[in-house]
RNA sequence: GUGAGUGUAGCUCAACUGGUUAGAGCACUGGACUGUGGCUCCAGGGGUUGAGGGUUCAAAUCCCUUCACUCACCCCA
């Protein structure tokens, strides 16, 4: 019987994975650049961590996570409910932040420095219906800045993202910048915003009119015609900002301006997760159908003291890395791989004698290939040009007894005798003089 | 979760209104060229037409069910 794969989970194949290891390549050369250190954290957390900083009435949190009971009271375990769990339930991570702040504040980072700059990257779990550039299990790269809260860590992570596009060679991409307020103005703005959807509110989409009760600034974000004609005049946050949001955010467009980085000012972009305040920002891109944001993040000052941890500041930024090779894949090509020397043999002395010839040059260094079945000289010459041999070590029965192999360029067609008691060193010869 | 579309060889696709043994290109294997790749020519292997059921003398084709994939809604990276 034919095992498939999950609905949802994919393979990355030879081919494409070479795209993924050169955006990873280029990822972790930006973050040097930048100062941040790598953390790798588990892919599995207690749910609760999850609810309690994406916040209970998240659609991940919702109906969207891989959620389950662990099987440490199996025997005593009830139907799922509130209160009959006896297990602890765990849940796949969703998203990357959650846990980077829960370690952060479990291995009490902020004792031995103040200020920690973090990059993961890695598979995330979400129960959605796959479509273009949305899979169940796919992979971020994300960082966070914990610890900072002026706006020169917004800015320059912002900063850091553009760079990292500029050396994939990803362009075409828009940043969207909004800023969602703090503790101090949202609340404000929040009032204002329900009273002026008031009587208008009955006539919003059915969507809507639950979100007015949960997170009503969801409501502007709504694509329904109908929502965006009734919300057409509705107050903006930016106009409601309190003076210091006021001030973290006219500074961080300042430094956007200075540093020559474009970007839409958008009001009514909404983050989907409950713990972002101020500042908040999309990268998308038209080419990818309806799943168009490429990166997207904003800050959080108010997760780590949720989690349990000092007040602390902190700003982060998500990227689907799916989402970004689709785009490359429209650019560019990949390279795959391909070995400098292929081994041909005839016979099955010269067989046996090619196996182990294999081996010490794979020890001297050589990146080889070699048949192992048998066949024809011919369909082995073949199989190296296919796989773009850069040289072909023949070696038969005549070659034996000579002591002597034919080392044979593919791109040039020369051919030369090797002594075979010394082929590492002959053909480190030759490869040298070709590369020239 | 809702809706729409598509499933034929490893890949891309054919097969008139149901009608002989389901074809072609590419790829693969071998030969022409007995131990030397790319080009050309020739030959060959390869299919439960996604799966299951039904209608019919006859189903890749029509009907039902199911699965998978894709796209959109939703949501998001």
């Amino acid at each position: 019987m034919k095992v498939a794969a999950i609905k949802g989970f994919s393979d990355i194949l030879p081919g494409e994975v070479e795209s993924w290891q050169f955006v990873e390549e280029k990822a972790r050369e930006v973050f040097a650049l930048y100062n941040f250190s790598e953390i790798r954290i588990p892919v599995l957390e207690k749910t609760e961590l999850f609810s309690r900083s994406l916040g209970e009435t998240t659609d991940i949190v919702e109906k969207e996570m891989y959620t389950f009971v662990d099987r440490d009271a199996m025997g005593t375990m009830l139907p799922p409910g509130p209160g009959t769990i006896r297990g602890s339930s765990l849940t796949l991570r969703p998203e990357g932040t959650a846990g980077v702040v829960r370690a952060y504040v479990e291995s009490e980072m902020y004792k031995i420095e103040a200020v920690r700059k973090l990059f993961y990257l890695g598979p995330m779990f979400r129960r959605e219906k796959p479509q273009k550039g949305r899979l169940r299990q796919f992979y971020q790269i994300g960082a966070e800045v914990l610890g900072r809260g002026d706006p020169f860590a917004d800015a320059e992570l912002l900063l850091l993202l553009r760079d990292l596009f500029e050396m994939v060679g990803l362009d075409g991409l828009t940043l969207e910048l909004n800023s969602l307020g703090c503790v101090a103005c949202r609340p404000r703005y929040r009032e204002d915003l329900l009273s002026f959807l008031g009587e208008r509110g009955k006539k919003l989409c059915g969507n809507c009119q639950r979100r007015m009760g949960r997170n009503p600034m969801r409501v502007l974000d709504c694509k329904e015609e109908v929502c965006s004609q009734l919300t057409g005049g509705a107050p903006s946050i930016l106009g409601f900002l309190c003076e210091s949001c006021e001030d973290h955010f006219g500074t961080v467009k300042q430094l956007l301006g200075e540093t020559g980085l474009e970007f839409k000012l958008n009001p009514r972009m909404v983050r989907g997760l409950d713990y972002y305040c101020r500042t908040a920002f999309e990268w998308t891109s038209p080419r990818l159908g309806s799943q168009n944001a490429v990166a997207a993040g904003g800050r959080y000052d108010g997760l780590v003291e949720e989690l349990g941890g000092p007040p602390t500041p902190g700003v982060g930024f998500a990227m689907g890395m799916e989402r970004l090779v689709l785009l490359l894949a429209m650019k560019e090509s990949k390279k795959a791989a391909r070995p400098a020397i292929y081994l041909v043999w005839v016979g099955a002395t010269a067989r046996v004698w090619a196996f182990s010839a294999a081996h010490r040059l794979r020890r001297a260094g050589f990146s080889v290939e070699i048949e192992g079945e048998a066949k024809s000289l011919k369909s082995q010459m073949r199989r190296a040009d296919k796989m773009g041999a850069q040289f072909v070590l023949i070696v038969g029965d005549e070659e034996l007894s000579s002591g002597k192999g034919i080392l044979r360029n593919m791109d040039s067609k020369e051919q030369f005798p090797v002594s075979l008691d010394r082929i590492e060193k002959e053909i480190a010869a030759r490869l040298e003089t070709n590369t020239d």
